[in-house]
DNA sequence: CTTCTGACA
DNA sequence: TGTCAGTA
C-alpha cells in the first residue's frame, strides 16, 4: 500500500511515516515511480512504534529494539548492551510512575463520581 | 489527485 | 509535527 493508505489505516500522518523512515524505524520498498510501498504487516509495526513514542521512548532507542519487537525471545540473543538495558529500565520506570499517577487520578475521579452520583 | 524531497516555524 | 513549495 502507498503511504496515504497506511496513514489512513494507522492514523499516523504521512509526515511522520516519512520521519520514522528517516530515523530508521521503517524501510518501505519503492515503486518504479519512486513512491513508498508498505507491507500490510507494517500496520502493526507502526502501531508498535507509536505506542513506544507515546510512552516516551526516543526513536533512537526504538530503533535498537525494533529488530526484536517481532520476536522478543531473540532480544537478548542479539543485542543486550548494558547501556541499552539501562535505558530501557529507565523508560520502564518512568512509564511505571505515569501509570501509577494515572491510576491514582482515575480512582480520585471515581470517588468523586460516587459521591455526586451515588447508586 | 497523490506522492516526493527539502525547508521553515 | 504541521505546512508550504515545486515536481513527477
Amino acid at each position: 500500500m502507498l503511504i496515504g493508505e497506511l496513514a489512513a489505516r494507522t492514523g499516523v500522518p504521512t509526515r511522520l511515516l516519512r520521519y520514522y523512515e528517516e530515523q530508521g524505524l521503517l524501510e518501505p520498498s519503492r515503486l518504479p515511480n519512486g513512491y513508498r510501498s508498505y507491507d500490510d504487516g507494517l500496520i502493526e509495526r507502526v502501531t508498535q512504534i507509536r505506542g513506544l513514542i507515546d510512552a516516551g521512548v526516543p526513536t533512537r532507542i526504538i530503533r535498537e529494539i525494533l529488530p526484536c519487537l517481532d520476536d522478543p525471545t531473540t532480544f537478548h540473543v542479539f543485542d543486550s548492551s548494558p547501556e541499552l538495558v539501562a535505558s530501557l529500565r529507565e523508560y520502564h520506570d518512568q512509564l511505571d510512575a505515569r501509570v501509577r499517577c494515572l491510576a491514582r487520578n482515575r480512582d480520585a475521579l471515581a470517588t468523586y463520581l460516587a459521591a455526586v452520583h451515588p447508586h
